[in-house]
DNA sequence: AATGAATGAGTTTTCATTCAT
DNA sequence: GATGAATGAAAACTCATTCAT
């Protein structure tokens, strides 16, 4: 209806939570996990808008009414698909083990990880820029995800100081400018390989190139800060 | 025709390009201009597959079928607009004089120019993130574009060989790497914008936090190419 | 989207009202009253969640497309089906004269005008039928329906007191009840005939059995209001 | 099959006769009445057409496969609930004693009746509503609702003659007309009362509207037949 | 008897594009 | 050059029904 507002009927969506084990259908939740697959393809290859419920269905080798019974539209899924790459991104972050580390050390490290985490995901990177064309609606609307604060920035907080006592880092670093720094330079060289590619007419994405591009970027954040 | 592969029919276009100036028709030109215009809004807005024909036709104030008649398709309308937008930041970028400063205030005025544009041009982002998103499919097959090859390298590559004469910036410094760099650290603070304030849960884009992020950009930069 | 509250795209409509006498497009204007036309026969037959709109875009030699082009949705198209129903019949009761007429007479002409009007525009009262299994949702929603309030009550009221005066209708005669019962005796020959012709095993819509109809519904409101 | 004509491959049904003492099963049974009673309430408030299965399922507690193990498909779960209704209304019919009250009593307690009988359920209404739309279809179909015939016919014959004998009543009222108009002045009460409602602005359901309402048809019908 | 999962065939709606004037 | 009207092809979404357990 377009209207006037109508009392939707409420749709019932058969999503088991993946918290909870439904020990009678674990079938059910492999067919979720199906669809959650082929969805993250096609979102990360075409977009929200471009992407095609009938391309998931196919692809996800089930009936295009499972991702309706599953999910209730191609918005909840995207969302879903959405929720789990991201979840799945800070629950890496929350993995890597910085503290016994040198602080120096610790810093290339997580340097490091960002880059490989975007280059061993890139369709996490395509669903982050998705979502920022979208103005990060889903992600916004997701209490979930809102609440999935950058555990990163404590980290980096604690290295920071740790690095200043002992007179290796600099006093004064903000460490949210220095996580945007770290993940700008990780993210950009994923996130624009096309047109950079494109106008510099060579290919960006090669393991030779990203190694440079890199290293440059461990760089680029160590001598920032660095005490001299 | 929507989503197959088309063997697109030899379309009469009536574009004049803009360079030829066609007297009899200045009202011909402004039709166009204001198409693109509206063109632009709309697919920064919503990116190529998300944008409406029906809302650019509105939007510009004119019909949908002047949208054909100049520009034969929304692909090729989409094309242009990318167009644009590219060579005016290209332009940009050649009318920047950094020939007669000092090496290290021409990195930082480059830096800052860089940051200044983007935050200036939010839609040229936008269009950058979609064609990214493309695989810079349509940059890829303009001519025009392919051959507009970010001409800041030399500059750039200018500026440092000038400022490691004057012992001012360290050597080995590799003006391409820099380059992305600087890209880098512009472009994330708005491109990703959306989603980091989602996630930080507080706003990026007021100017308080635009002018720290901005100095950061500047010192990260200056640090890595300084001499010790 | 079925999560979330959406900010629906404004779309546009192209509905002529068709009081505006928009002189560039008569053909436009008969489409749309093509489309009303096979509409209100669909709608009429099969009810708002039973009718198709393939059948109607079939039915109306249009294109489906169209319908949307003029009117939205099918929800829009079945207001705009009722609305000119209603309008219609209110108008063919304030064309009837009954001013002038002996008051007996008068009523006796206002139930055969009712009777008569269903049984001439069968439409209207599967029409009205369709609307009340909903709840009367749509007319309640349109604000021009809601305002036509049933002017043949005023009329009634004239009559009555006429009649009274001149000793011939007793008083104390309640027109609003008086105008439901005239209703109800006119409209449920029609509405009801197929279960009852289903359970009297005869057929009831023939012109006799109609006729036998009319005269006693006629009788039994005289027998009401005369005075004895 | 949705709604293509249908060679019903002859499926095997489980309905227990109600009649039956099936005691294997009680429980059978009841989960028939679950899904009856579901059925009805969706029935009643949507129609055959608007009316959704998983509704049903869902409300009644149980899951869509039972309707279809019980009932086959939704159209005989429609013929099933009707057939209920239309039983229990004709059952009340037989159960009203009116043979040993006086004549004018006696066309006052039946006008009653059939005015409470519908006020009391409304879901009757409905659904003889919804079986008019389809052109009783269903109640045609069905042969133990066709041969139940409106045993009130027969009383009110009987009450009609044994008043004209009493000179209470007038010769020569039409028994059958008769009956129709009782059922009209108390089934239009109820069917149309959303419409009504909405064009009157005001509530016609409430219990002061309904009592007026209820003398009103009591009086109209017994000034018919009374002898002056 | 009962259940959750799956399916195929619709059904409404959208959208780029073209036609006629 | 410009406009409103029209179209076909696809897109999202729905729903009665059946399968497998």
């Amino acid at each position: 209806m377009r209207t006037a507002a109508k009392a939707k009927p409420k749709k019932i969506i058969k999503k088991t939570l993946s918290g909870a084990p439904d020990m009678r259908s674990r079938r059910s939740e492999q067919t979720q996990q199906q669809i959650l697959a082929a969805a993250e393809v096609e979102f990360a290859e075409k977009g929200l808008a471009g992407a095609r419920v009938d391309v998931i269905a196919e692809e996800s080798g089930l009936n295009k009414q499972m991702i309706y019974y599953y999910y209730g539209s191609k918005e909840d899924l995207y969302l879903a698909v959405l929720e789990r790459a991201y979840t799945a991104m800070r629950q890496s972050e929350r993995e890597l083990n910085l503290v016994d580390i040198e602080p120096l050390d610790a810093i290339r490290k997580l340097v490091e990880f960002k880059f490989d985490y975007y280059a061993q995901n890139p369709r996490t990177i395509r669903l982050l820029a998705a979502e920022n064309m979208q103005n990060a609606e889903f992600l916004t609307k997701s209490t979930r995800l809102r609440e999935m604060h950058a555990s990163l920035i404590d980290v980096l907080q604690a290295i920071l100081k740790a690095g200043e006592k002992k007179k290796l880092i600099r006093a004064g670093v903000d460490p949210v400018q220095l996580y945007f720094s770290i993940a700008a330079l990780s993210y950009f060289s994923f996130s624009n390989a096309p047109t950079l590619s494109a106008v510099f007419g060579r290919d960006l994405s090669n393991s030779h190139e990203l190694k440079k591009r890199r290293a440059h970027a461990v760089e680029i954040v160590l001598d920032h800060i660095r005490v001299r």
